[in-house]
DNA sequence: CGTGCCAGGTGCCGT
DNA sequence: ACGGCACTTGGCACG
């Protein structure tokens, strides 16, 4: 395997050559003092500190600071350029849509490590996919007698969870929340409902989640939709 | 300033003796092969492979492979502690609320580097508190002598961006977004009006963004609100 | 501490 | 490409 390459306080031009050579080849990690632009959607200044600078084989640019998991600069797929200017080195990161720069001063001859990041197998569970199957095998535990008739199934107002049919050959639509079943949750539900309502379908909508705000609470009753409490371990 | 420190090939003991000491002190970089697993909201695990890992001075880990912006796992705000193994190092990271812990199997010998980072003063411009204070400065915006009445203020159902008095004695709830006003932002917008028009308030409702889709557009004329294009420089 | 909501959100998948 | 949406979302501000 290719060993790290840890380089002290490298000289910019040498920095220049090192970003020449591996953009989008390795990973390149930079431990430098910083000022840092960004300009685009919205546009930034992040005033001299000493940051840590990632480039990513994918040409993902992160800057982070001391303390929080978000980094207080970012650009996902940018193409990266650099020049020497007399009192700093300077990084250009730009991606195209959105047209967006983010621009990376370099005041200190940084400390450079280049490396090659791997990416393992990732498998999760927990998650909404993982309550969605549950229900859609489960149609039970929604209603008693419930039948699965589809499992997330595109409508024009996005895409409805489950689709139950009840014994009496009414349509139940689920939404189904991972977490904490909130306001934007129940007016979910309530667009899907009133999708198939407008279509002159019959349907009752619920909510099926581990917990819920009082507030949904309270707008899911308004709307005579249904709550049922589900947790799957 | 203190300089970095930068050690290749850590042994393990070495390692347990960095982290009890530089927790919390200062941020510690590590460039290993690791297997990941985190159990907590969900749970996850990510096969062996070379990742970057990061313990900043605040108690986040982060682990990053070699693409994305996103790290595949993280922990904010943990309490890190580590073990020596038989054929591994083992890293956990535990935070109570919520419950989660995230550890880390390195199976060789990491490069390290201890270093102090910063943080900078950061400044952003293009935010949706700027498009509400656009309007809270200039009502006429919205509508020809409207006159500024609040200015985001928290309701039950959530907090309302701006609220102004037209001139023929209407309140005119505003829901302001900086990019592409969506179905979540409708409802938002529904939700405040339909609270204000419980409580006997006469009010309409707008939506002040850049630009707005079709679907939320339609919403937002079946509910006979506004939509207002604003563009703030 | 829960509830709501913005974010330069990012990432995924659909039409 | 645009649109809708989940995410271990994180982070903040306010009841």
């Amino acid at each position: 395997m290719l060993e790290d390459v840890v380089l002290s306080r490298v000289d910019w031009l040498v920095l220049q050559d090192i970003i020449r050579k591996y953009f989008r080849v390795s990973t390149i990690v930079m431990f430098c003092q910083c000022e840092v632009f960004y300009e685009g959607r919205a546009s930034s200044r992040a005033s001299e500190a000493r940051r840590l600078v990632i480039i990513k084989e994918d040409g993902t640019l992160l800057i982070h600071e001391g303390v929080g998991v978000e980094p207080v600069n970012w650009q996902p797929n940018a193409l990266i350029t650099s020049k020497v200017g007399e009192n700093h080195f300077e990084l250009v990161a730009v991606r195209s849509r959105p047209k967006e720069v983010v621009k990376v001063f370099i005041k200190d001859k940084p400390d450079v490590i280049i490396c090659k990041l791997g990416s393992g197998k990732f498998s999760i569970r927990g998650t909404e996919e993982d309550l969605i199957n549950y229900v859609a095998q489960n149609p039970s535990v929604i209603e008693e007698g419930a039948k699965l008739v589809a499992r997330e199934f595109a409508t024009p107002h996005g895409r409805v969870d489950v689709i139950l049919r009840s014994s009496n050959d009414e349509l139940i639509i689920v939404e189904c929340k991972r977490g904490v079943a909130d306001l934007d949750a129940v007016h979910q539900l309530i667009r899907y409902v009133e999708y198939y309502r407008e279509l002159g379908i019959k349907v009752r909508g619920v909510i099926a989640s581990p917990s819920i705000t009082p507030q949904a609470l309270k707008l899911l009753q308004k709307n005579s939709l249904g709550y049922v409490k589900l947790q799957i371990t």
